[in-house]
Order: C-alpha cells, then structure tokens, then sequence
DNA sequence: GCATCGCAGTGATGATGGTCACAGCCTCGT
DNA sequence: ACGAGGCTGTGACCATCATCACTGCGATGC
C-alpha cells in the first residue's frame, strides 16, 4: 500500500520481483545475507558520487531515480516502485554508479553485496534472465527518450509525456485521468524542460478545455 | 582491414566476440544455422519498422544504427564493428524493433532466428552474462546521452561529441587527433544538431586556433 | 575533361523556450 | 490557528539555434 503507517516491518524477500522463480529456502537464505534498511521519504539512499556497488531491492516504498546537472537541473530517471530492485549496472559491470537514488515515500530497502548479486545470477540463470530483460526494457525506455530530446521541443515533449502519464478513465466514458498529479517540477525534470513552462502549457490546454483539474486531470 | 577487395567471404563466426568462450565445435555448428548475407555500403539491414525478430552478427564491415524522426531528421545511436553483434532486443524481449540499421561499409552479416539466439542464451550462461554486460554499457551510454541533451545547449554537446572521438596522437606531443573524419552531418546527427552548426562551431574553433583541420582533426 | 552531386561554409531571420521576478495559494507542522 | 515554505500561475526579455537560401569546392562517374 502507499504506507503502511504500522509501526514495523515484514523484512521478508519473498515478493521481490527477481526471486519469484527461485525456491522458498532459497529466498529465506537470501534474507540473512542482505543489510535491510528504512528511508525517509526524499533521503538519498545512493549518490552518484559514491564508490558503493551494491545491488538494491525495494521491499516497501518506491525510489526516484534521478541526476543532477551541474547547473542544478534535475532529470529523472525512472521510478523504482515495491518488489522492484535498482542498482543493477554497478553490481554488474563494477563502474561508476551512473544515477542518485532517493527514496519517495518512506522505504524499506534490502542491500546486496555485488559478489553475491553477481554470485546469484550465475548460479540462477533465470534471474540473469530477468535482469537481462529488465535491462532491454530499460535500453528501449532511453532510446525512445534520446528520440523524444533531439527531435521533439519541449512543448511536445510535455505532451507526450503527459500521455504517458495517463491512463484510461475507470470509469467509461472517453477520458483519460492522471491521477496522483505530480508536481510540475517533477513533470518537468520528466520532460527535460522548466517548471514554468509545464504551468504555462498546461494552463494554455486548461483554456481550451482539453484538460480540467480537481487535483488530478481531466483529458477529453 | 578497412575492406577486403579480394573475392569471396570468410564465412566463419569464429572472432564474433559473443562466442569467443564456446568450444570450437558448437561454433561450427551455429555457422550451418545462421543465414549469411552481404550488404552493400549505405544499404539498409533492418527497419524500423519491419517486424523481424533476429539477431545480427557483424562479421566483416561495420554498421550504424540509427533513427529517422517524422521530420527527416537522422539519430545516430551506434556503430557496431566487425565480430559485434546487433539486434539483440527483438531477439531477447520479442518486441518491435526499435531503430534502423544500415551498413557503414560493405559487409557480411550473419543472421540467427530469434528462438536459435535465445536457446543459446539459456545454453551457456556465459554469453548471456556478455549480453547484459553489453547491455549495461549500453544504458551507461544512453544515461548519459540523456543527461547531454537535458543539460548542454547544441554548442556544447557538438564540444564533448568531438573530445569523445578524438584519441590521442600517437606519437607524442600533446594533440588529440580524430582520424577518419566523418562528415559534419554525421557528428551532427551523433550531438542531435544540425550541420550548419557544426560548420560554424567548427571554424570558430580553427579561427581561435584551438584545432587544425588537414583532412584530419589536430587539438592543441 | 566535363558535368553532377554531395559536402562545406556563412549570412539573415524568427520561433522557441529558458531565466528572472513576482504574487497568490495550499498545507503542514507546531 | 497562523506562519513558513513549497507549490503554482504569468509577464517580460533575450540567448540560442534551427531553418532557409546561397555560394564554392572536391570528388566521382561517363
């Protein structure tokens, strides 16, 4: 669930994406092995600067994964939801981390020890597999976005990403609802463009009523 | 070398880099299994759009991937080199292909079935392990390119495009040289700008002395 | 050897969108 | 309940670059 308010923590694997095909013991083996830990919302958990090569599984919560320019500009990554993991290139190749990591809402985060993350691919060809997979989709994911940079200006790029924030209404009839309505920052760090430009875009769209808002959006 | 004017074709799969760990034998039988085929300079391998699944093993030539927007406009993401590899991501997610592929030089190209390429995956576990370290040096790349665009005007990401192909003078003096010198067209399409800026950085560049041009690229 | 085509250089122009600067609003925490 | 700090709208301005439009030049083919 979003949180759950209740005071402790099921520090338990067995949900991770990446360990679905693996047997139980195996799994509960696992447990013992990794460092756990809590976040607080929008506490770094990984900086890119660091010389850490952990692997990461998110047991609870959700994380951003993020970048921040020199100038301050922030461009984000991708979001790294509940039964998730991240940190996988690191754990991997042993370069550099490329991303920073902060958690979203409060976290529960497992921390595994490259030796053993790489350890467990070799020994669980399935969960290569899955990383591998993982992996295209995210090549996929880029490339599209590489597209979007050099060929779109920053109004489309709102756009679409506006579209792909947006999923067809539950209930009926033709719209289309963004429902937890990020921040225009946020969209913006998206979009790679500004935060004014996401208000003044979308207060162009409200005005002529393709999108209305009641703390989420609306499309026609 | 560059291009082997001479006749026919070394059908051998033996230097591709992703079976370099296989015995001998089972690389002679993947040979009988793969349909070969040359490719002129400048011809198209693959499409974007066409709904082929296999995977491509560069034997001798090179080749680009690339993307054309809506608008004409050229992407480049890659080269792949002789005894490289290429599409594995249809190959691996069975999703549509994701970018256009021409030849550089003319060149012979093996290609493997899609079902064939991931049996060899679940196979040897090595070349699986290759495939997503490839794939991982992949985002690393994508990451960052991402991060250029976001960040850096047109001027400054065509700056990093140029340091990023030069190399070090081979003899001595503190130059970086950047040998074969490819059209501005095409650093344009690899720094998404366009050639006419290209041409006006790049005489600014030589009118500041900062490079020489003498069918080849000189740094001071 | 001449014609052709693609590459290279450069100017003029205009749209796009990033930046700065405020002013109203929520909402949370104490 | 009230302040503070973050989100939101919007205006003015101006740098950046893509686009268009030509002009040489250098290969490449016949």
């Amino acid at each position: 669930g979003i949180v759950a308010e209740t005071g402790t923590l099921p520090r338990s694997l067995a949900n991770i994406d990446l360990f679905l095909e693996l047997p139980r013991a195996e799994v509960e083996a696992i447990e013992k092995l990794v460092r756990w830990r809590t976040y607080k919302a929008g506490e770094q958990i990984l900086d890119r600067a660091s010389d850490n090569k952990d692997a990461f599984l998110v047991v609870e919560g959700a994380v951003r994964i993020v970048n921040y320019s020199r100038s301050g500009r922030e461009v984000a990554y991708a979001v790294v939801n509940a039964n998730g993991f991240f940190g996988e290139l690191a754990a991997i190749d042993g370069e550099p981390r490329s991303a920073t990591v902060v958690a979203v809402n409060k976290a529960l985060v497992a921390t595994v020890s490259p030796s053993l993350f790489v350890e467990l691919l070799k020994r669980h060809p399935s969960m290569l597999m899955t990383v591998t997979r993982r992996l295209a989709r995210i090549v996929r994911t880029c490339d599209d976005r590489i597209m979007d940079l050099s060929t779109l200006g920053a109004v489309q790029r709102f756009y679409v990403e506006l579209l792909r924030m947006a999923r067809p209404d539950a209930a009926g009839a033709g719209f289309w609802v963004i429902y937890p309505m990020p921040p225009h920052k946020e969209i913006a760090a998206r979009a790679s463009t500004t935060r004014e430009t996401v208000a003044r875009v979308l207060s162009q769209l409200s005005s002529d009523g393709l999108v209305e808002k009641r703390d989420k959006v609306l499309y026609i």
